[in-house]
RNA sequence: GGUGUCAUAGCUCAGUUGGUAGAGCAAAGGACUGAAAAUCCUUGUGUCCCUGGUUCGAUUCCCGGUGACACCA
């Protein structure tokens, strides 16, 4: 926790991260509480009011405890995306700052967000929901190759670069060349944006067995809490991005009688193993994170 | 107790007309610029249950053993 990256304003963020089920909330509430400091969450699901046994927000003791931001913030409905959290995020940090706190405390498992924050997002225009759900029936309908053939006329650099088995990433880099007539590729800078506060990051992990054995545990808690019973609230929202979410998806065909309870449990343990997993992937090259194991 | 079937990767199983083996799942590794709890890519050596026999060579065929299952007593 020494280290800084250059600002003289004295102010700093100390960022909690780490995968899921690791132990982010009681760490960052012991330590908003040393420091005074509110909790900024950085959670691309905790963030939605409608979730909240499949998440594992925070309890509300915890949540009296100290003030925390960005849980329970938005709806499903608003579409919410790591650009938005980007500005929020910062105007909030920024604000704080300027209230007199001189450490933030942030937690969170939700790496691009972070990056967002640390970082900055490059000036890409965000997605016309029109033109998304338009390209996606494509995507769906004629496969990736018709896609793909587009993008290396309209943006041969991107085809180059971009992982075109990824359907995902080809819609979007279509999606903003037809948007703004420019190429996708010319948005990236990929620079470093300058943020007026230090960053440190701690990143928090365990032992894989049990971080697996948390995991598995944790499920079947929130089983025991009515997961069930709030999914069935959020069947009507299923097709939208806030619920494409391990712990919902796989109660969703349960309801839909696809699969069993049990089946549908196992699917959420072992797909939020493979979360953790990515989640290790993402922040695995990060050299600016020191690392605590918490055994 | 008798008869039969089976015993192969962590799991479920395929296969080798005898030349030491491969799928699915699990698992592991990786990517990531407004869907990110999303999306995508890569990775398969294991006493082929044990002992003995036949054979140049046995996981494969044969004898015996052990275990599981089924049926008959």
């Amino acid at each position: 926790m020494t280290k800084t990256k250059g600002t003289s304003s004295g102010k700093r963020l100390v960022i909690v991260l780490g995968p899921t089920a690791v132990g982010k909330t009681d760490f960052s509430i012991e330590l908003a509480l040393r420091y005074g400091s509110p909790v900024i969450s950085c959670d691309s699901r905790q963030i939605f009011k409608e979730m909240t046994i499949g998440t594992a927000v925070p309890s509300a003791s915890q949540l009296a405890a100290v003030k925390h931001y960005f849980i329970h913030s938005h709806s499903v409905e608003d579409n919410y995306t790591a650009g938005k959290y980007e500005l929020e995020a910062v105007a909030l940090i920024e604000r704080l700052f300027a209230q007199g706190h001189d450490t933030l405390v942030m937690a969170g498992g939700s790496g691009f967000y972070i990056d967002a924050v640390c970082k900055g997002l490059d000036d890409f225009p965000p997605a016309d929901p029109l033109l998304r759900a338009e390209l996606s029936a494509r995507l769906r309908n004629e496969g990736v190759e018709s896609l793909r053939f587009e993008l290396r006329r309209l943006d041969p650099e991107s085809y180059e670069t971009i992982d075109l088995a990824n359907g995902q990433r080809v819609v979007r880099a279509l999606e903003v060349c037809l948007m703004t007539g420019r190429k996708f590729s010319s948005f990236k800078t990929s620079a470093v944006k300058k943020r007026s506060f230090s960053i440190e990051k701690i990143g928090l992990m365990r032992p894989r067995d049990i971080l697996y054995d948390r995991i598995n545990r944790r499920v079947l808690r929130m089983i025991d809490d009515g997961l069930v019973e709030e999914a069935r609230s959020l069947v009507r929202y299923r097709s939208l991005p806030a619920l494409q979410t391990v712990g919902y998806r796989e109660i969703f065909s349960y309801l839909d009688g696809d699969i069993s309870l049990d089946r549908a449990v196992e699917l959420v343990q072992r797909n939020t193993r493979h979360y953790a997993k990515r989640q290790m992937t993402w922040w695995g090259r990060d050299p600016e994170i020191e690392w605590s194991d918490l055994g």
